[in-house]
DNA sequence: TACAAAATCAATCATAATCTTTCATAAGCA
DNA sequence: TGCTTATGAAAGATTATGATTGATTTTGTA
């Protein structure tokens, strides 16, 4: 049987039943565990279902969306690894603040057993929040109805009362000369200070920004850690002259 | 059966039933007592049901999804006439403090027109009052999951920020001798704020609230007005003694 | 009210099931 | 052939489960 019959059969079963055990795919199938398992976890990280001990289920599929698009499914690949590098940073304990955003969202998941208390100004990350019991923080501020990210003066006053372990801001221009860059002031300004009310401060973004730079400067590449993806190894070295870096390759 | 199933049968189960006892799912799910207790344990950190001697019971987050019961709608359209009623009172340019709950909610979308600008600590306002295009800011704090307000020392330091021009609170006893009570000490702590910060304090309630006492208490009768609805004339006239009150009628 | 019996509870432990990692083999392809 | 990818199997770690214990709470009865 081949691998996307198999994943389809899974996708199709998980349409109609809600969740399913591994065991069950396995007589289905006649493949084995291990090709069940890679199977399960090659979907959940196209977030077309979640794992679950013992089994998969279905993923909130509130958007009648069709699948993602092969860069689209890449690009998500992508963030998930950067996310996961990050999370793996996180120490049971730990404060830390999430940034609004896509990337740094899907850090979320990832720190259910770690014990953390989460500051965030993202509104779109509530849900995940309390869905995994994550003890978490909201910033106060003007609701940026685009984005969904608190900011302004209330904002920053509200990050005052808080210091980080760690921050994990994203970006969206990443320049050797003009550092980490983003569209909106307003939140360049919430990034900002919040990088510096962490002892350590991390950018997580993807390789398509490197070279980029937006209209708000946040602060130059020696201010931060950053946690990007994809990147010739020229260029890393090129950048790690200048800053500290971690990169995650593959 | 995998441990999923088991949680969403039982907060399927709550959503039609308040509560059920352990051995009702013991027999259903035929799991052995002690998973049934690990299960309702780890349902209660995530505050998606209450655990009580015996079994568990449905917290006010989940309601029963079916259509509302003649009395739940009864005392929604009572609910509708009082925020009526506050809404009315709200003037163009008017800065305002709407307080989180169900009856300060129903004001939302009457101030569509208003050109108001909109402070709150309800999370659950935030889907109307981006839909209506209301200017909003949102206090900061911990996230109580249960209720969706932010509380906390860092909700009542972001107050500090604002001066409003009028409060509406929801509170859930009303009482001659103690005063306007809520059961959770940090939302009282957070209305009773919000009330000092502004030129006039309003406290939205329905009649079925006058002369409970609830945990915490928020402030004594005369310092707030209060729109009301459905009373009795006699306890209308004996409320007037102590206090400022508007009364809505019909 | 007091007291005993029954039910329920939290904590612990051993076991079974499942998971991750790793390695070796097989299959597809230039 | 040489290279990549998919697969299955196995070892050791992790997690879920069911049974047991003694403590706690409720219930029944006087």
């Amino acid at each position: 049987m081949l691998t996307t019959e198999r994943h389809q059969l899974i996708l199709d079963l998980l349409k109609e039943k809600q969740s399913i055990k591994i065991q069950e795919l396995v007589e289905l199938t006649s493949a084995s565990e291990s090709t069940i398992r890679r199977d399960l976890t090659e979907l959940e990280d196209l977030q077309k279902l979640e794992r679950v001990f013992g089994g998969a289920r279905r993923i909130a599929q509130n958007m009648p969306e069709p699948s993602l698009s092969d860069k689209a499914a890449k690009h998500l690949s992508e963030k998930l690894r950067i996310a996961r590098y990050a999370a793996s940073l996180v120490q049971t304990g730990d404060a830390i603040f999430i940034d609004a955003g896509t990337t740094t969202a899907q850090m979320i998941p990832l720190l259910k057993d770690k014990d953390v208390t989460v500051v965030t100004n993202g509104l779109s990350h509530l849900e995940a929040l309390t869905e995994h019991g994550i003890t978490a923080y909201l910033t106060g501020g003007f609701i940026k109805a685009r984005t969904g990210a608190l900011v302004g003066p209330q904002a920053i006053q509200s990050l005052e009362s808080y210091r980080f372990d760690k921050s994990f801001l994203g970006v969206n221009g990443l320049h050797i000369d003009h550092g980490f860059t983003t569209p909106d002031p307003e939140e360049a300004a919430v990034k900002r200070r919040a990088g510096e009310l962490a002892k350590s401060c991390y950018v997580l973004t993807d390789q398509s920004k490197y070279g980029q730079v937006s209209f708000a400067h946040i602060f130059n590449l020696s201010e931060a850690a950053l946690i990007i993806d994809g990147l010739p190894e020229e260029t890393v070295e090129e950048i790690e002259r200048q800053t500290t870096i971690k990169v995650v390759t593959q």
